[in-house]
DNA sequence: ATTGAAATGATATGATATATCATAATTTGT
DNA sequence: ACAAATTATGATATATCATATCATTTCAAT
């Protein structure tokens, strides 16, 4: 939840979305710029909610939940599971490839970091998942704990 | 979800909770009884109804939700926050104490793997968390996929 | 212009979770 | 054994998250 150039990611995403033939229609650049100018994962009602505040313009929820699953089918937006709450992937601007998503979560002021899963935790991942005859299927971590900041304050 | 000796566990809780000074009332080891017999996770809904179905008694929802929340902190149940459902803990007999749990979640047949995170994913976990100057705050690993079984059938 | 596909709207409903105040059961101190 | 304090549970309402379904609009291709 750094400070993003918005305009540029969004410059990105559109770009990533014309090379895979998918539509980055109006409403949905609106859905991914609300998330990118949040501070911390927001929920669908949420989300509309700050959908209508930017716009002046109604948005049923519903919608929100089509356009998200959109945006996360596209790596440009991802679900926290662990708190039913969506965020703008923090990587639409680099140029590599999406890899396996790491989400470091401050329980004290929400703010979530997402980072690239490190080589060696994945490799220590595949070893057990092989272990136990598992066959994996995206993962994503999501840790709960307290960023920096937080921690200087308590 | 392997089978488990229903009464050697509960004897464990209960000596579990008898020595941590919380009383595991009736009614909270019919919830545990529940899972423990349940083949997949749970959600609080489903447990109320199965609650019923065992005690041939009805149950207010609200309480199965403070019978799940105290469970949970005396670690004899695990929420899966990925898909918002409950899960007996599959080492309450172990004599060890409780580790940071990793679950593979079968997407296909639902079927829920408890297993102890290996030392050197831990290890490279760590790694991670310090680098990136966070305090990890009682981590779980949910890692979704396909168990042996349903990886033979597709 | 016609037409088929994709996106969005409208409406209803289901599923998950919490807040709050009341009552019952259990423990503790005497 | 009793009263007081604490803990557990019930009852009720409501908040929050998510999906199903059918109608309408927008867009792209011919
Ligand atoms: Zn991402
Ligand atoms: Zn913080
Ligand atoms: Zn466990
Ligand atoms: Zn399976």
């Amino acid at each position: 939840m750094a400070k993003v150039d918005t305009h540029k990611v969004m410059q990105q995403a559109e770009r990533s979305c014309a090379d895979h033939g998918v539509r980055l229609t109006s409403k949905r650049k609106h859905i991914l710029e609300v998330l990118l100018n949040a501070q911390a994962p927001r929920s669908a009602y949420e989300i509309a909610e700050l959908y209508r505040q930017k716009t002046e313009e109604n948005i049923p929820v519903m919608s929100v939940y089509r356009m998200l699953d959109f945006l996360m089918q596209n790596s440009l937006v991802h679900k926290l599971a662990s708190n039913n709450k969506f965020i703008a992937c923090a990587h639409i601007a680099c140029s590599h490839s999406h890899q396996t998503p790491q989400f470091l979560i401050c329980d004290n002021c929400q703010q979530v970091r997402e980072i690239g899963v490190d080589k060696q935790l994945i490799h220590a991942l595949e070893e057990s998942i092989e272990h136990n005859h598992f066959q994996l299927n995206s993962p994503q971590l999501e840790l709960h704990g307290l960023c920096e900041t937080c921690q200087q304050e308590s």
